[in-house]
DNA sequence: TTCATATGTAATAATTTTATTACACGTGTA
DNA sequence: TACACGTGTAATAAAATTATTACATATGAA
């Protein structure tokens, strides 16, 4: 993950990750990439859902999908993680918090 | 902060800091510990509010408050950071998100 | 006494996020 | 053809988060 994020790009991937299942998401597919029906049922939710949240984990870019067919002709839509290294600390979050644009009285 | 968090934990600090006015109160109290009526002239919010952002940032740990009673003899809520520091990548993620008890279907 | 400035919270409204239900479409196999 | 198993999304409901309004209390200074 890159080094330099904006405010919007931190507060987005925070927004991503604040969430149990995006979390378990992450750590599925820390051990193997997966299909999305796969994932809904390892996850024990509905496909629907599941869409909702690997989007904003994809949006926060946090991982990429891709389609693929199987031998057999399926269509598949498989996820996988993208690699990331995010340090956290009270200076790192003032200097971003700059670069915020959301949600600002002033806008 | 402590190293050795549960996936709980870790996930209140990431809910915790996943809002725009709660990096912006980071980031203010990151350069001088503010009072609360100070803080939401500062933020352009009214109290209650802050209060709620405030609450979420001392329940996950990333800052205290206490009172104090100033010279003219106001009582006075001071804010101020706690020093943190965590690191986000997708293995510690994994190895975390074995101790979320949150939402989870079968719980 | 009245004003300005603090703290604190209850009740409610508005908005966003999360979750469900019900569809549509496609392919290979029995 | 009917079934099992994929993808994808629209519409809606439910729940949680965020925001506002209206109070109550206290102190010092004009």
């Amino acid at each position: 993950m890159k080094d330099n994020m904006t405010g919007d790009e931190l507060l987005k991937v925070l927004e991503a990750l604040s969430n149990p299942y995006r979390l378990q998401i992450i750590s599925i597919l820390y051990q193997e990439r997966q299909y999305v029906s796969q994932l809904a049922r390892h996850l024990g939710i509905s496909r629907p859902l599941l869409y909702l949240h690997l989007q904003k984990l994809e949006e926060a870019n946090l991982l990429i999908g891709h389609h693929e067919i199987s031998k057999n002709g399926k269509a598949m839509k498989f996820f996988e993680l993208n690699s990331f290294e995010i340090k956290l600390t009270e200076q790192i979050i003032a200097q971003l918090s700059s670069s915020l644009t959301k949600k600002r009285k002033g806008d």
